[in-house]
DNA sequence: GATTTGAATGTTAGCGCTAACATCTGGTTT
DNA sequence: AAACCAGATGTTAGCGCTAACATTCAAATC
């Protein structure tokens, strides 16, 4: 009495929303059955499962996704860590993931770390107090703590975009060959002059170790290997300023090697407004291949990369490795494509 | 004793990570007092509050979200519905609900329909499953079953992109308007022969009312409204083919105005290739308001939305429904702006 | 010194679900 | 007919946390 005094005091739940417990009384069965109905229905017979399911139709039975993930300890998220969402790159990667997640019933939980290595520790541990079932996340350089935790994390750790063995799994491209193989692309048309510049090159490491690669082969060449950086998001704009800099100050530049299509489309653009003739006057080259590249006039000459491609074989990969099947930690290089248009 | 043995029998608790109770172990406080440290810190003494917080570093503690949120049915979660993550605009209404979402302490669910509105359904039931925080949709038209199930459901629900009343709160802006503005700027240039081009009109229905606002209007000038579909995801290459389409078919259009700025700004590089003069020999109107439409040449004459503008609005507005400060539904106009370049 | 008060902390009972084990069918085997 | 078996369903005990109510304790008031 007293008991049920004290319970009734107690009910708090917000919507008071339909229950598992309700859909069995309803249908007749136990809550389990209602549960296995939902989660592996193959193993409840056809007129029970039937009896269930227009049970839920009927009292309106929306499941509770927290309370099944509580109890399974496992939450059908996936953590994905992007450092930046205005970048075309990681969308496009985001979406070879979320695609191929999705087919398997994965939810993917998006973090942005604008790239902070504190925020993307922050997340990490926010999206491990999630259960999430693996976690993405770019690159392979991170707080010294937060891989020392995702090492301990029992679940699949893909680090995608850059190629090396890391933590767990990993899928992406060599960025020190992409940048060595332009360099050579460039000295074999006969520029020797060639300046490279980039944006906000401090947080993206990638894009440095292009230009790692980039400058040793110039140096193996005996050459300089100049760099330009500017501090802004990488823009349209940040790309004419750079261009207009560079004939400025550098007069005698023979090719700008940028680091990424955005910033050699902007070059380019602002060339063609401003009588500057490419390749003629100065080459452009960028990095990414993004389809705006390919329709400006002269198209870009640049590096593609299979950005939705790292997404989906890095989503099909912590699948089987979830599903078990590989359980060893790899490395897969997705490789890039020189693509040669007539600005260098 | 039996019952010892069993509950030793029954452990499965996946990783066996540190617990609330563990920490209030070390900590010698009890568990209400280490979830006070975490969720409302002011409410503990400093002395506690400094115990505890050693106490969690010590052992590791990485809290529970699922628990948490079970216990106090609420996730701070936010559903975000999207009908695609290839469109530019979406991605910059996303980067805006992120921002402003994050910094109040929520996450992003994110689901994508791929202008698919059985799709639609299912992404609500399962985010409502998710004890969500609140629940932010594009566009006003839904499943018939799917407005219901929202209008039932206690907590916001914020609608985007469009303008007007909906289930709840509305942040937009008129594209019927937009659409009528932007055929108004074409018939003040002189132009008489218009072509609406669009892609994948069947879906985005905010399209079609952009062609509406524009055929009613030429059709008060007693004109011809003809409109051009093509049935691709919107594409620099389907511009293109939609001016070699338009040039041929309908030799003697005056003008095209395009469903959005993609398609627009690869009609204009198409041209630019061909020898085509624009506005010359066709001018060209695009929507949305994109960067590279200002970098290229012709510039594009385009209708600008605020499409960050839209999701940081957005996450106040459902922010402070959240807090109690607002409670009744509202419609909030962003507006747009004619930009007008030389391409028309 | 007794009483009041409010801030700090504790106790209890779930949140809604599923893992693990238990039981019950009805048919098959020996 | 007893023993066996596999498939279907049920019972129980949590998952780790927090809301609601309960208690404690030191300072303030009378």
């Amino acid at each position: 009495m007293s008991n049920s005094k004290a319970s009734e005091r107690r009910k708090r739940r917000g919507a008071d929303n339909p229950t598992l417990a309700d859909v069995a009384r309803e249908s007749g069965v136990s809550t389990i059955t209602v549960s296995r109905v939902l989660n592996s229905p193959v193993s409840v017979r056809q007129a029970t499962r039937e009896r269930v399911e227009a049970a839920i139709e009927r009292v309106g039975y929306v499941r509770n996704m927290l309370a099944g993930s509580l109890a399974s300890a496992n939450s059908r998220f996936i953590a994905v860590i992007v450092p930046s969402l205005s970048n075309v790159v990681f969308i496009e990667v985001i979406h070879g993931l979320q695609t191929t997640f999705e087919k398997h019933g994965y939810q993917i939980l998006l973090g942005n770390t604008e790239y902070d290595m504190r925020r993307e520790h922050e997340l990490v541990q926010t999206f491990l107090g999630w259960s999430s079932s693996a976690l993405v996340i770019t690159g392979l350089r991170h707080d010294e703590a937060c891989t020392a935790m995702l090492r301990r994390w029992q679940k699949p750790v893909m680090e995608i975009m850059e190629l090396g063995q890391g933590i767990d799994l990993n899928v992406g491209l060599s960025h020190y060959a992409a940048g060595r193989c332009m360099a050579q692309h460039l000295l074999d048309r006969g520029y020797r002059r060639i300046v490279y510049a980039g944006a906000q090159m401090e947080g993206n490491y990638r894009a440095r170790l292009r230009y790692d690669g980039h400058r040793d082969l110039l140096q193996q060449y005996g050459l300089e290997a100049p760099l330009e950086e500017w501090p802004d998001v990488s823009a349209l704009e940040i790309g004419a300023k750079a261009l207009r800099h560079v004939m400025v100050q550098r007069s005698g530049t023979e090719a700008i090697h940028f680091a990424d299509d955005t910033l050699a489309t902007g070059a380019i653009l602002d060339a063609n407004r401003t009588g500057i003739r490419v390749p003629d006057d100065v080459a452009i080259a960028g990095f990414t291949g993004l389809p705006f590249g390919q329709h400006i006039t002269p198209r870009l000459t640049t590096i593609v990369s299979p950005r939705e491609a790292i997404g989906r074989i890095a989503a099909e990969q912590v699948i089987a490795r979830i599903k078990g099947q590989a359980v060893k930690p790899s490395v897969y290089d997705v490789g890039f494509e020189l693509c040669v248009g007539e600005s260098a």
